[in-house]
DNA sequence: GTGTATACGTACCGGTCAGTAACATTGTCA
DNA sequence: TGACAATGTTACTGACCGGTACGTATACAC
């Protein structure tokens, strides 16, 4: 449907995407140091050289993974639940809700962004420079929500959302029916005590 | 100073305990897959066989590393700066006071059990099975501080509380001058909303 | 058909991993 | 002195790890 010149509706993926695809699902559920390469490219149905025709390290592998996972958040940041936002208290109430509904799912793995900075400490490692430069960019973005919300100190109440969102990924993965289950009453708390009011 | 017919002042350490010390350092600073059983018994000054007559398996280490981070994270908790309070609140407060100084400094690893259980999304693996119980007590014992304060609903506050702390303990990896410098007062705001005014 | 380029697979490398077998050494206490 | 417990020494295993040298299949050009 893209191109009327496509020589089949659904051409084979090609080797590359296959791979990104494969270690975007292994590395998220089972964490990046879990994974070997030899299950990614068994799972993608390819060989290993094939990964390395595309990626020059396993590393620079999970630096793509990266990549791929923080355009896929903030897509759903940014229209949580599929919708649109123009109120700024909305939108991010209404990511806090679905973020914290599946948080208290079964099986909930968090943020792959923030799962990679626990399990690489070292600053040199390209997933974890990614996944830095990604967490910088949000908290920036939060702190713009907060003073779209009339914030008395839009840095404060951005961090503390950055804090309590941070806090729901990493409890999500501890138990089931944790505290991310108080997020949207905690957020909303938050965000009520950090506007002027009259 | 134990018994008195302690032969030596500084006896030698046991070499299990020689173990579980490097263990705690090197599973903490690296996590706990970067670090092989080689490197934990060359730090320790032993060998591998004194390792495996006292431990199990690598994994049985790690749970044994996790009880000791608990222990001495309990310590931490209930005396924080070494001083006991009385007054619920000023105690959560100078708990975050001292784990925010500690977070926005260089180097800051967050919590051991909380980065277990990233580290080993395996609800069976040993470590994380202390780490998941660790958070269950960790929650429990929110809520009844919250309790203390008089908040007009405690499990709220408690989660409120818990989230924000294991905000803290992550974001504080990601980044020095990160959002845990706001979190004192993020604290108090999150406890002064919570409380019954009037 | 014969180049030629692209895309892929087969088979292998050296290193490191967790874990163990067998034996030697030391210190302590009786 | 003798026995026991704790530890060290050495050497090894099999599995797995990330990574690569090299051969092969397909498709399009002329």
């Amino acid at each position: 449907m893209k191109k009327a010149v496509e020589p089949s509706a659904e051409r084979p993926a090609r080797a590359a995407d296959r791979i990104r695809a494969s270690a975007g699902e292994l590395f998220y559920r089972e964490g990046i140091r879990a994974v070997g390469v030899d299950e990614v490219v068994e799972r993608a149905g390819v060989t290993k050289p094939s990964l390395y025709r595309s990626f020059a390290s396993k590393d620079e592998l999970a630096a793509a993974y990266m990549r791929d996972y923080e355009a896929s958040f903030w897509e759903k940041f940014e229209k949580p639940g599929g919708k649109s936002y123009s109120d700024a208290r909305e939108h991010v109430l209404a990511y806090i809700r679905v973020l914290s509904a599946n948080a208290v799912a079964a099986g909930y793995r968090g943020c792959g962004l923030t799962n990679a900075t626990v399990e690489y400490p070292s600053r040199d490692n390209p997933a974890r420079q990614v996944a830095e430069a990604h967490k910088r960019l949000f908290r920036k973005r939060l702190r713009e929500l907060a003073g779209g919300m009339g914030a008395r100190h839009p840095a404060v109440l951005g961090d503390a959302l950055l804090l309590l969102i941070e806090g729901i990924y990493v409890t999500g993965q501890q138990s089931e029916d944790g505290p991310a289950q108080s997020a949207v009453t905690v957020a909303k708390l938050l965000i009520d005590a950090s506007v002027a009011k009259g």
